[in-house]
DNA sequence: CTTTTCACTTAGTATATAAAAT
DNA sequence: ATTTTATATACTAAGTGAAAAG
């Protein structure tokens, strides 16, 4: 409302007559700002502040739930007459299914999972079950299956989709958005709240990480006769797509999956669920962080136990002692069991194995070392030297083979079992999320100064993320094109620093010529522009600076994890506000859709 | 007890979109 | 205006851990 009359002053009028020029743009740019401005308010005033409401009863998830069930991918079309796909030399009309299959191999041509035997072999057994009886008598050999054609039109298909004019990509880009505007959303106990994932999973050729010995297998294509849908009984009921029925249709309120569906490669169930912005998700994450908290004051304590355990005579109380030292010393994971085969091999802190761990009697000067050398999840290497105090390891690994396990005796039932005796809710996974949000917050008090411009700030910032990350072993692969643009950004820091020794020269000339005209030390205009052009320089080329060793430090160095699952945005709030650093700075805006919560309610005298 | 099932969080990468540079 | 680069989002695999089933 006052916004609005605002506009309508005459000193603005009176302030577009004085630059009859910039009248135009300038007022479409305040006229965008403003809608943006209104835009904000008005989310505001629709967002859904449930932090302030009360809890339901225990297991009670909500009251009640109405969706449109999940959105289901296009059917295949088949191939245009003019690809072919060939074998031994001759062309080959495949039937529809198989067709679709080799397509799928087709467009990963030029990846490397295709030459990869496992993939192949695993590919090429699946493709074959979806062949008629023809097609497989002939087709009994990859290496003879021509996929050029189908590479080439996939490749154009890209391109062409690269090149679309922008009334074709408005088009698409509108058509997705009457998609989210329909599957997209769900109601939940009377708010609209956004789905996650409201798109069943197409089918095509599934890529584990690593070694995995099902890579290449065919991911079949999901149909609603598979799928599980969940809402409330008195809700408008979500109908399968014409022809087909649904599973089952269940009203379940102790779950928060809106539908479900079992997936072919592992057997393991599939789940549509709610976005992080929403109150189911952002409940449980304050959860999470109040669990967290609760540790911080138990802690000591329960360090104190497992230091005496170290020198338990019970083999089961030892080994115990050790593996919780290292989840809380060095982060692990718990490190459930997992099926040999099914999987590819990786390890936590439950599961290590006596190959993953190497005992240094003296190294780099430390006595006792430890050298930890294994694949974590997603198959991320952890390589580390801890230097410990006693030789409990030793004793560990006695007779034992490399593929033994070092823990014999614990599993993570076992642990989590003791783990809640000392603190409800505990297990192995909540030291994780204190030790994070634990170290930020030690960080941020240890490298930030409230004198401190905005980018110093902001990279000690960083710098505290980057320490929770490294912690966490959260690694990314360095971007392709890091080098080349490393060397650019360097480029311009140079040019940078050359215009501003420029700068420095012209503000010498500028004070001489001054002193010269006039011997009385009053400000003159020339001098005051040159002074403001060096700080200018100098402003940025700081700027330039400390981007280049931002990014250097983060080269391989995956931030966005630990902010999204392990910091208490409280902390990182609590420091916005200290710091006088806009939130906006930290957290973009699906993050602090998803912290709302933590944005609300955090002062800045906030303590995790 | 052990094994399996289920529900949910955590994870890195591929792709789309926005911002910056030319 | 177009191209390049950076950032945000989409995707889905891979974990954790409690509870049910055997």
């Amino acid at each position: 409302m006052k916004r609005k009359r605002i506009k309508d002053e005459p000193a603005v009028k009176k302030e577009d007559g004085e630059h009859p020029v910039s009248q135009k743009p300038k007022r479409t740019k305040e006229e965008t700002k403003e809608a943006r401005v209104k835009k904000k308010e008005e989310e505001e005033k629709s967002r859904w502040r449930w932090w302030e409401e009360e809890k339901y009863e225990d297991g009670v998830k909500w009251k009640f739930l109405e969706h449109n069930g999940p959105f289901f991918p296009p059917e295949y079309q088949p191939l245009p007459d003019n690809v072919h796909f060939y074998y031994a030399g001759n062309k080959v009309k495949l039937s529809l299914a198989a067709e679709e299959v080799g397509l799928f191999f087709a467009q990963m041509l030029d990846h490397e999972y295709t030459t990869k035997k496992v993939f192949r072999e695993n590919f090429f057994t699946d493709w074959r079950k979806e062949m008629t009886h023809e097609e497989r008598k002939l087709i009994k050999d990859l290496d003879k299956c021509n996929f050029t054609e189908l590479f080439a039109m996939h490749k154009a298909r890209v391109e062409a989709r690269k090149l679309m004019t922008k009334e074709e990509k408005l088009a698409v880009k509108e058509a997705n958005q009457k998609i989210v505007d329909e599957y997209g959303y769900c109601l939940l106990d009377h708010h609209k709240e956004r789905i996650g994932n409201f798109k069943i999973e197409p089918p095509g050729l599934f890529r584990g990480r690593g070694e995995h010995p099902k890579q290449g297998m065919l991911k079949t294509r999901i149909l609603p006769k598979q799928v599980i849908i969940n809402c409330t009984k008195e809700s408008r009921v979500p109908v399968a797509p014409a022809g087909h029925n649904w599973k089952e249709v269940r009203h379940d309120n102790t779950v928060t999956w809106l539908a479900s569906w079992t997936e072919n490669i592992q057997g393991s169930i599939k789940y549509i669920m709610l976005n992080a912005n929403s109150k189911l998700k952002g409940e449980k994450d304050w959860e999470k962080y109040e669990v967290a908290r609760k540790l911080k004051s138990c802690v000591d304590n329960i360090r104190k136990q497992y230091d005496q355990d170290l020198k338990s005579k019970q083999m089961k109380t030892r080994q115990r002692a050790v593996a919780l030292y290292f989840i809380d010393k060095l982060a692990l994971r718990a490190g459930n069991e997992k099926d040999e085969g099914e999987t590819a091999d990786t390890v936590g802190c439950c599961s290590l194995r006596v190959e993953h761990i190497t005992l240094h009697e003296k190294l780099d000067g430390s006595e006792c070392v430890v050298e930890f050398d294994f694949l974590g999840k997603d198959c991320i290497r952890y390589y580390n030297k801890v230097p410990v105090i006693k030789k409990n390891l030793n004793i560990f690994m006695e007779n034992k083979s490399p593929g033994d396990d070092v823990f014999d005796r614990l599993t993570t039932v076992l642990l989590n079992k003791h783990l809640s005796s000392l603190m409800p809710g505990l297990s192995a996974k909540v030291f994780r999320t204190y030790n994070a949000s634990i170290t930020l917050q030690q960080q941020l008090k240890e490298l930030s100064n409230k004198s401190d411009n905005e980018p110093e700030k902001l990279l000690s910032y960083n710098r505290a993320n980057r320490a929770v990350a490294i912690l966490c072993n959260h690694q990314r692969a360095a971007p392709k094109t890091f080098d080349q643009s490393m060397a650019n950004l360097q480029a311009k820091i140079d040019a940078r620093k050359e215009k501003l020794s420029l700068a420095k020269t012209e503000l010498k000339q500028a004070k001489k010529d001054a002193k010269k005209s006039s011997p009385e030390p009053k400000p003159h205009p020339l001098v005051e522009r040159k002074m403001a052009a060096v700080q200018r320089c100098e402003e940025l080329l700081l700027k330039m600076e400390v981007q280049a060793t931002d990014k250097e430090e983060n080269k391989q160095i995956s931030l966005g994890t630990s902010k999204l699952n392990y910091l208490d945005p409280r902390i990182s709030v609590a420091w916005c506000r200290n710091m006088v650093v806009p939130v906006d700075k930290i957290y973009n805006k699906s993050q602090r859709d998803k912290f709302a919560w933590a944005l609300d309610m955090t002062e800045a005298d906030f303590e995790f």
